[in-house]
DNA sequence: AAGATATATCGACTTTTTCCGATATGCCAA
DNA sequence: TTGGCATATCGGAAAAAGTCGATATATCTT
């Protein structure tokens, strides 16, 4: 994964916030109660607490998995997006061996 | 510090190799010996390694500043940067209590 | 005081990012 | 199989970042 893609991801206030959302997906996500949490939250719950459209919700999405920092999982209609603990390891082992 | 004023500072490649060079000015910048390295390294022998123009080179130094993850000291008509390693402990503070 | 050197700032142009609305795709239910 | 959701993708306008050459500023030397 490439490094400055990493960060180009974590460089946006809204991409910042949904991965904080999703450390407590039952606290920042309610809602989503009905589907359960197990594969993460659904782009639509995600979409309405960022206050942004559905097509940049999915963007930002997308990118941040392309980033290796979240993971999805299609059921159904739904895409649910997750953390992806690996990518933060890499992270960190970014910042402490290689900048 | 702004959260994404880092992460943006931090999303280039020439950037992000300085700061690794900066680790060890010794290694990176022999031809500083003559200067010292108690300072850091001036931006002129930073600007050579990068290969890029002296305005580019100072305006990615004052990026990389203003985000606090190095700090200058002028000395005579010289501008000395290093690594501003409080910075760095607050980099990682962000990405593990914030992110 | 004048010229040389190191760095910073300015103005411009190109590329990238942000964010949207519109449209396409995939899946479900009747 | 048709209509309705959820999500993805496309195309574009505006803002920001990348990068340069030219110029300004500060300092040193003579």
């Amino acid at each position: 994964m490439d490094q400055v893609e990493i960060f180009k991801a974590l460089s946006n206030k809204s991409r910042l916030q949904i991965l904080n959302w999703l450390k407590e997906p039952e606290t920042n996500f309610p809602d989503q109660a009905v589907h359960g949490y197990a594969n993460g939250v659904c782009v639509g719950q995600i979409q309405i607490k960022a206050g942004l459209t559905q097509s940049t919700v999915s963007e930002y999405l997308s990118t941040l998995q392309r980033a290796g920092l979240v993971k999805s999982s299609r059921v159904g209609q739904w895409t649910y997006y997750q953390r992806n603990e690996e990518g933060f390891a890499l992270l960190n082992q970014i910042i402490q061996s290689e900048i």
